[in-house]
DNA sequence: TTGACGTGTCGTGATATTACGATATGATTG
DNA sequence: CAATCATATCGTAATATCACGACACGTCAA
């Protein structure tokens, strides 16, 4: 009964709903598939954003429009020069979270848990 | 055409838009500042479904549907005991993400990117 | 058995997200 | 100057997500 995993209110070190809400928000921004491979080839070097919808096998003015969804919460930096755009990654975090990521779905396991327990 | 497998002008180690898919579905579970509470607590013991609601001031009824969703995406495990039911979490990748998360969100700055280091 | 309790499920309306075509802007070329 | 290229923005319809009330189900106490 006294196991200390399988009872009792530790001290709360919880953050608040509102960080919670904010960091759901970017969450939900990263969480689309061509976003993910948009800032995984941004994590290796910078890119224009033909080069990036190329990659995504999407047309152009979406991949814009990702760019821009990621460019607000604070996720990536844009340049312009001549008339190419160029983006990168401005949040530090987003490599580790990113390695978090791959770490579980780039190895090629069917990655499957907890539905038989 | 640049086939982003093989043809990048960098090394391209991209997880396949397959892949990044199934991840930006979990992803996609985990951005809720509702069910990022509850793995938050999860992570530090296991806790009824009751107990996790109250924590996110909402009825029981609705943390009974995010720990569905959390679990059918592999997160969380149930147990039942008596009737009560407790959740754990089943997916050991969620504390590494859980601590990006708050070691961006969790500190009380505003947080906004762009601050280069 | 009856009734209360803790959970889980269903249906619905409100809201957000998505992809897309059309079109606008600014930079380069001839 | 006009044409073209690379990006960006707007309006939209289809779709997904959300919170909620209603209620079904098994468990426990009396």
């Amino acid at each position: 009964m006294v196991d200390p995993l399988s009872n009792g209110r530790r001290a709360a070190k919880l953050t608040s709903l509102a960080k919670l809400g904010e960091a759901a928000e970017c969450l939900k921004t990263l969480a689309h598939p061509h976003r993910l491979r948009i800032v995984q080839m941004l994590l290796g070097g910078r890119y224009t954003v033909g080069e990036l919808a190329e990659a995504c096998e999407i047309p152009s003015h979406m991949a814009s429009e990702h760019l821009r969804l990621m460019q607000r919460c604070g996720f990536l930096s844009m340049s312009k020069d001549g008339r190419c755009a160029y983006y990168a990654i401005a949040e530090p975090h987003l490599a580790k979270i990113m390695a978090c990521i791959e770490d579980r779905f780039g190895g090629g396991k069917p990655v499957r848990a907890g539905v038989s327990a």
